[in-house]
DNA sequence: ATAACCTGGATACTAGATATCCAGATTAGA
DNA sequence: TCTAATCTGGATATCTAGTATCCAGGTTAT
């Protein structure tokens, strides 16, 4: 698991606090969290990519929300930053060695794939199940004033 | 997600195929799918460790289930040769920069890290729920003579 | 026209996974 | 008792994927 991921959950996050008039640069969203801003910056393009934030360039130009954070699943943000590769990558051992004879070479996926495929299958559910904006509430209950905080900063710029 | 994972739990449906009464050297389960033998032999050790199989050095010794497989499930074997450590590692992004004042400090567990350990904690009841014998058996199903093969194999060496 | 900004490719750096090696310790069997 | 087979565990090397930086474009507000 990257941490580019919690990258952008913050960052989705950021940007609706910053609110939908104003665009936000990688520059900035980095520097609020001290990260590296060339690196962020290819994780804000692969949401952009994914259509989960809009990009403008130009002053008063970067990242904008493309839809509301209810909208937003936290499987669509791990998706669009890790890329569509399971965790558990079938190396077909099986066919390897003596043990791997032509019997076995046409059967379909083997048990132990089909069992991990099933515990991943949970996990992306799971993900699926929650949106930003159940994370953006449980945030503000934690740290009410994070969003003027974060307004304000941006403003002074 | 390592492949040691997709060895181990090879390894211990071959164990089983092999049978109680034999022990089952390193080599020779490396053999069998045409693996690295040293590296094997390190995730045979986690398991070991983790008391799902037991060694016994010596001629004639080598490795064999330390009880039956339907007492295995996949998660213990996952737990022992990937170690305790969560996917998502939460870097505590938010209490650097600019972002993080003395007021975030001392709130518990963040949102995000909330959310990703709900979606972790699915993970791990799907594969609590699994037990290798499930993965046996279908196993045999799609390929019925693969016990055979293997103790015909073991015998003759 | 200028400066702020994104895009995307090329490149370097780094950490972790993969793989090998060796010097003990243990035990079955001759 | 001696030998050979085997596990144990640390040290080390190699390879891969994640992390990070840079630059040469292209776009747009002022
Ligand atoms: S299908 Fe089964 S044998 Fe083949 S790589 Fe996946 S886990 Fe291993
Ligand atoms: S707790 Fe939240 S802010 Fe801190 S590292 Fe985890 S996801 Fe990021």
């Amino acid at each position: 698991m990257g941490e580019g991921v919690e990258w952008a959950l913050h960052s989705c996050v950021n940007l609706a606090w910053a609110g939908p008039d104003r665009a936000v640069s990688a520059a900035r969203l980095a520097a609020w969290h001290d990260l590296p801003t060339a690196y962020l910056n290819k994780q804000l393009q692969a949401l952009a990519r994914a259509g989960i934030v809009t990009s403008a360039p130009g002053p008063r130009g970067g990242f904008r929300l493309a839809r509301p954070l209810a909208d937003i699943s936290l499987m669509d943000v791990v998706a669009a930053v890790e890329g569509p590769e399971e965790a558990f990558r079938c190396a077909e051992i099986r066919q390897q060695g003596p043990g791997g004879g032509p019997a076995a070479s046409y059967a379909a996926e083997c048990a132990v794939a089909q069992a991990m495929g099933r515990a991943e299958l949970a996990w992306r559910r799971e993900l699926a199940a929650q949106s930003l904006d159940d994370v953006r509430q449980q945030a503000e209950r934690q740290a009410p004033d994070a969003p003027r905080q974060l307004r304000d900063w941006l403003a002074s710029r």
